[in-house]
RNA sequence: GGCAAUGUAGCUCAGUAGGCAGAGCACAUCCCUUUUAAGGAUGGGGUCCCGGGUUCGAGCCCCGGCAUUGUCACCA
């Protein structure tokens, strides 16, 4: 049973079944040789010089302004849009202007996609333009588009609903062509940092998504499972304890752009699945690696946006070499006027309230003094800075202060009031590192869910001796928010995780057939919200004729209503079927 | 999960004492050989999110749902 199609849909089908009629082929098999590009005319035509006196281009219909003899559509390509002339003349045979008059004028749309061959020249109005001496449709469009119009930089008509953008975002990148920028934006800067990487002769590596045990974070996992080795496996969290053992193989400097997976909430700053580049680098420690996070960083905005700073929403932010580097301890004195370096957890406790901060159900020191921090520091920190020196509890694979005890050397790069890096100086004493874990074993027992599991093929891997070892772990996702401007995550990926839509779609109607409802009325069942039998259960058959009867007089068909008994046999046979 | 906003034509959105459901674009028909967000004219298109209630009468008021968005909470 097909799904309805709206007015428009139907008219742009009976279009397509006319071409082919006329012997036009709507989706040819051959390539179009495309010689250049909207905006390289754009930018470089000049009435003197001959360049473009021979174009091909291709692209998709934008707009249509017809007259009878002559029109004028846009092609969008992907550099951008260009106006073109199209003269009946000239596009047709002599003596036949059917191809203008038919093919053109009624039967191509907007969104269908098509090659032009012609040259360039001005219009009256100062607007570059090809004049068409071929048009050839490559490809028709079934669906209408929703037309953005733009004039002296105001937008109109905009297709602009979050929603619908994600869920459809092919349609998304056809209308509003800014959204390919933030994706070239974010494909230059993951290439950029990996020739900074590449650079530096670090190695890429690729570890296992599907993990027995999952590791080198706190977070919930997404669980499966695999029927030939009868087991559960799950997605992984992060890759850390995989390119650990990597470091312990002997590999000196190893990195992956991961796809990590986190079974929690969703926001603007969170999607399940997200990118993170983990590096590791042997015989290095946590100031190395500052200095070769605050090196790459402003690498990248270099060679994205030719400058070292970059307007973020309100702020503008300068990766400009060096960054500040503030402890974790001075970072709170300096905002709430607290030394909280000595205090024990009572004392934290009323610290915050003091603050006014709410830390109810959350214990621990570690995530009280990460709670003061998350409510009164990290939002102020705009600019990139390093926050040093974490409390040992909040930081199981990361290595213990040279000197602060019970501090680890662990810094995060707080951007814009949010986490972008976090990296230690890896933790490489076995027997410190098994205390470690199976502290996290008792948290876990305890009911911190987040805990870690104790791995013991990792165990065994810092048992054979790591070297002294700096890590870092950059979020892709939330740099590319920064690189772009863009306000959310969903920006920055091109298909964000969705909830499932939940409107009832009349695909299932065959089953209404198998309960023996007639095909007419099937539509009419679908469009007062039953569509499988299941529907039918919890009505009656008078309110079923009753609806059936208003949308069969709205429709207009003749075909005499169903009688009760019928209908009372569909909903019998649900029932049965139900039981099945 | 809390709070708030939103839900009307394919798209963007108007719509108030509660009184025939609207505009622009898109679409269709006709006219026009250089238009400029859209040349001109005409026309088709609606479960006003769903279910109850108040009322002679509900897109609008009340109650209950659903969905979406934003925000907070949760999430190193």
């Amino acid at each position: 049973m097909a799904i309805e199609l709206s007015e428009q849909e139907i008219i742009r089908r009976e279009a397509l079944q006319q071409l082919r009629q006329m012997g036009i082929n709507p989706y040819p098999n051959e390539g179009y040789p495309i010689t250049h590009y909207a905006k390289e005319i754009l930018d470089n035509f000049n009435e003197d010089t001959e360049f473009f006196n021979d174009v091909y281009i291709a692209g998709r219909i934008m707009s249509r302004r017809i007259m009878g003899g002559a029109s004028f559509i846009e092609i969008q390509d992907s550099t951008g849009r260009i106006q073109v002339y199209i003269k009946q003349d000239d596009i047709c045979p002599p003596n036949d202007n059917s191809f203008y008059q038919i093919v053109f004028k009624k039967l191509l749309d907007i969104g269908d996609i098509v090659g032009i061959h012609g040259f360039v020249f001005r219009t009256k109005m100062g607007e570059i333009t090809i004049h068409a001496k071929e048009l050839k449709l490559l490809a028709k469009c079934l669906r209408p588009l929703p037309i953005v119009k733009e004039k002296d930089g105001k937008t109109y008509h905009a297709f602009t609903d979050p929603e619908q953008r994600y869920r459809n975002r092919t349609l998304d990148l056809i209308v509003n062509p800014h959204v390919k920028d933030i994706f070239r934006i974010r494909t230059k800067m993951v290439q950029s940092m990996r020739d900074f990487l590449n650079q530096k002769n670090f190695m890429e590596v690729e570890t296992p998504i599907l993990q027995p045990i999952y590791g080198g974070a706190a977070a919930r996992p997404f669980k499966t499972y695999h029927n030939t080795l009868d087991t559960s496996l799950f997605l992984r969290i992060a890759d850390e304890l995989y390119l650990k053992r990597l470091i312990a193989g002997g590999l000196d400097a190893v990195y992956e752009f991961a796809k990590d997976f986190r079974n929690e909430g969703m926001d603007r700053f969170h999607n399940p699945e997200f990118t993170q580049m983990e590096l590791y680098v042997a015989y290095k420690d946590y100031y190395w690696m500052m200095d070769t996070v605050e090196e790459m960083l402003e690498h990248i905005c270099m060679s994205i946006h030719g400058k070292a700073d970059i307007t973020v929403g309100e702020n503008i932010i300068s990766f400009a070499r060096p960054f500040e580097r503030i402890s974790l301890f001075d970072a709170i004195k300096k905002f709430t006027g607290f030394d909280i370096s000595n205090m024990d957890e009572s004392e934290l406790i009323e610290i915050a309230k003091k603050l006014d901060i709410d830390i109810d159900g959350i214990t621990g020191k570690g995530k009280i003094i990460d709670t003061i921090f998350g409510e009164k520091v990290e939002p102020h920190l705009i600019q990139p800075t390093f926050i040093m020196d974490y409390p040992i509890e909040m930081s199981p694979l990361a290595k213990k202060h040279r000197s602060k005890p019970g501090l680890v050397e662990r810094f995060e790069l707080i951007v814009n009031g949010k986490e972008l890096c976090n990296a230690y100086s890896e933790l490489n004493d076995p027997i410190d590192q098994r205390n470690r874990l199976e502290e996290q074993l008792r948290l876990r027992q305890l009911g911190d869910e987040e805990a870690m599991i104790l791995d013991e093929e990792f165990l065994s891997a810092i048992e054979l001796g790591m070297p002294p070892t700096a890590g870092l772990g950059i979020g892709i996702d939330r740099l590319a928010m920064i690189m772009t401007n863009a306000n959310s995550i969903q920006e920055v990926i091109f298909f964000p995780q969705m909830a499932p839509e939940r409107k009832a779609i009349a695909m299932e109607s065959e089953s209404l057939k198998s309960i023996g409802v007639p095909d007419i009325w099937i539509p009419l069942l679908t469009e007062s919200g039953i569509v499988t039998p299941n529907d039918l259960l919890d009505t009656n058959a008078n309110k079923i004729l009753n609806n059936l009867g208003g949308l069969r007089k709205k429709h207009k068909i003749s075909e005499p209503l169903p009688s009760k008994e019928d209908v009372e046999n569909w909903i019998a046979k649900a029932k049965e079927l139900s039981q099945k």
